[in-house]
DNA sequence: GCATTTAGGCAAGAGTCCTTCCTAGAATGG
DNA sequence: CCATTCTAGGAAGGACTCTTGCCTAAATGC
């Protein structure tokens, strides 16, 4: 708190900021000619001349060779040249996702792959060079500092020992993020402070406040297992074990059996569970509304809804819009993306 | 996500960046000559003389009339004028107390009152004119966006039904930002990632997270009393019916009997309740630690980490370093105001 | 064929930054 | 007591960046 960080004046700066405003410029349209370029940033013709002069002898800008047509003078196109790819890949145990994105937010190439232990597979066969940098997805909780998965109690981890970074880094030239499905989710939905809540055969929540999902110290916040909540006969009971206690486990695992859950009976029970699990999500996090996701959460909303409207202090449930979570994975990519060509044209 | 705003280009903002400079440097400094301000900011001594000027005609510094004494020229002070005041009030039901802090983050007057409905008094007590903000800490929830106290179930409004913002309107020409106590005392903490719990009277949690405490939608996120937790015969119950059960309440009231409790042998049973609710608190917000204030919780700090170390997962307990929740308020009233001085004078 | 339209360049002016040098006045030291 | 040393402030000059305004070249449309 109270650090004031106050950056020196110099014309340097002003510098700086005109070749970014031309550089974002033309990552939004593609090409376009200096007059183009003053219309859309509101900066003057010379000054837009004398920045893409620098860009230009610096190869951060390139003459297309193509030119306009139509009235007046002929003109020049400028565009940004092959500025490197970023990777995006969503990791599940149905199989690896992975995409190249450039720096326009088209996606380049795209390829799949059924096992998540394929992930350089496929990323190798969207690469066309050194990714800039890579955003990746995976179905398991995520420690935010090392981007490894982490393995919680009761919960084994479903895309195996997979170490994300290790298996990428051979393939990427800057910083990789890895982050949870539920969360990049979550960041798909345009609210500032609420609680997505996934039910599935695992169980996970996304808690996102002032406009960003909190990740907490390690990077597990959100891992609800453990959460105490009312089980079968109003006994205190962490949520995972009650679905041990109503035999809807899969064998041998901690995995929620969801076809043998969805066809029981057990709706009022869990349905408790889940209220009990929303009040601690309402007390800690404060949520404007939950939106609940996953298989039996959609399909069960009627009874949680019904169950937490009982609790003293309730919050309304929404479905989850149906969402890919690689829809703010990609987002996120093309911003980092961004951001990186900016700084290394401007810098220096 | 993704909003990029960048500012034009243009000598006014390398202007205000100058002028900012001296403003802070002269609000560390208390007073200053140019080229004293020149070497302690890194700029030249033209570009500070020139500023100077500037901020001279416009009153936002003013010549002291002092002079240096020492070998060379004798040189001329700067300071700021008399730029205002920040009000930082607590309001707690055993009184209120309201300082008035200047620019250079002295408290200039102080002055206490036993009542919480004697707010304005107090702070009328400290004013000199019009504040131009005030930082308030509130022990009751409070509604982010008003500033108004809320009422939760089963919580009566400690400082009944007081209107901070309205009282303090007259008083104030500017913003008035009111928190609760818990999340003012967090704010003292230095830590990144962890939760702050209060165990007295009340219960309360404040939840830190990338550095800052997270209010949720209305305010009220850490308002822990209704967490499902374990009861007296493991029964699943909420946080705040424990102590009812237990028969540790003030007659007609839902406030903790503190001495009451703490004579009691119910350490294990309250332990217990309290490690569910860490569990929670764990699962939702992954804090790096936990720090324990409030009468109770310290004395018991023991039976309730003994307790929580048996949850499958656990982050380690801290006591409170003994604070007071002023000192975080302070601190924000000084970077608004400072915030405010130096826009004021850089903005046309 | 000629007016219109448009991209780009040039020139001038204002403004901000910097480095370097100069000056006035005060304390220090022989 | 006087030369020296030190320091705050100012002035000069150069380097840049921004803007406005005008000019030129080339293609279109009537």
């Amino acid at each position: 708190m109270g650090v004031v960080e106050t950056t020196k004046p110099s014309l340097e700066l002003l510098r700086s900021l005109s070749d970014e405003h031309v550089l974002r410029t033309l990552m939004r349209e593609r090409r376009a000619t200096r007059a183009e370029i003053a219309a859309a940033t509101g900066l003057s013709k010379p000054t837009i001349s004398e920045s893409v002069k620098r860009l230009s002898a610096s190869g951060a800008v390139v003459d297309t060779g193509e030119r306009t047509t139509g009235r007046g003078r002929v003109g020049t196109y400028y565009a940004l040249p092959a500025s490197g790819r970023a990777l995006v890949a969503s990791l599940a145990s149905t199989g690896v996702v992975a995409e190249a994105v450039d720096v326009y937010g088209e996606i380049v190439a795209r390829a799949t792959a059924p096992g998540a232990d394929e992930l350089h597979g496929a990323a190798q066969e969207v690469a066309d060079g050194p990714f800039r940098l890579a955003v990746v997805s995976a179905a398991d909780p995520v420690d935010r500092h090392t981007g490894r998965l982490v393995a919680l109690p009761d919960a084994p981890l479903e895309l195996g020992a997979l170490d994300v970074p290790a298996a990428l880094a051979p393939l990427v030239d800057g910083p990789i993020t890895v982050d949870n499905d539920v969360n990049w989710a979550a960041r798909a939905e345009p609210l500032r402070d609420f609680a997505y809540l996934f039910l599935g055969e695992g169980l996970g929540c996304a808690v996102v406040s002032d406009g960003e999902v909190r990740r907490g110290h390690t990077g597990v916040a959100g891992e609800i297992a453990h959460v105490v909540t009312v089980g079968p006969d109003g006994a205190a009971m962490r949520f995972t074990d009650v679905f041990g206690a109503l035999g809807l486990r899969r064998a041998r695992s901690t995995a929620i059996d969801v076809p043998k859950l969805l066809a029981s009976d057990a709706h009022e029970t869990l349905a408790g569970a889940v209220a009990g699990v929303l009040s601690a999500i309402v007390a800690l996090a404060d949520p404007e509304v939950v939106v609940v996701g996953g298989p039996w959460g959609r399909a069960w909303l009627e009874p949680i809804a019904h169950a937490f409207a009982q609790a003293p202090r309730h919050v309304p449930l929404r479905p989850a819009t149906v969402g890919d979570e690689l829809v703010a994975a990609r987002a996120t990519a093309l911003e980092q993306l961004r951001d990186a060509v900016v700084s290394a044209a401007t810098q220096r």
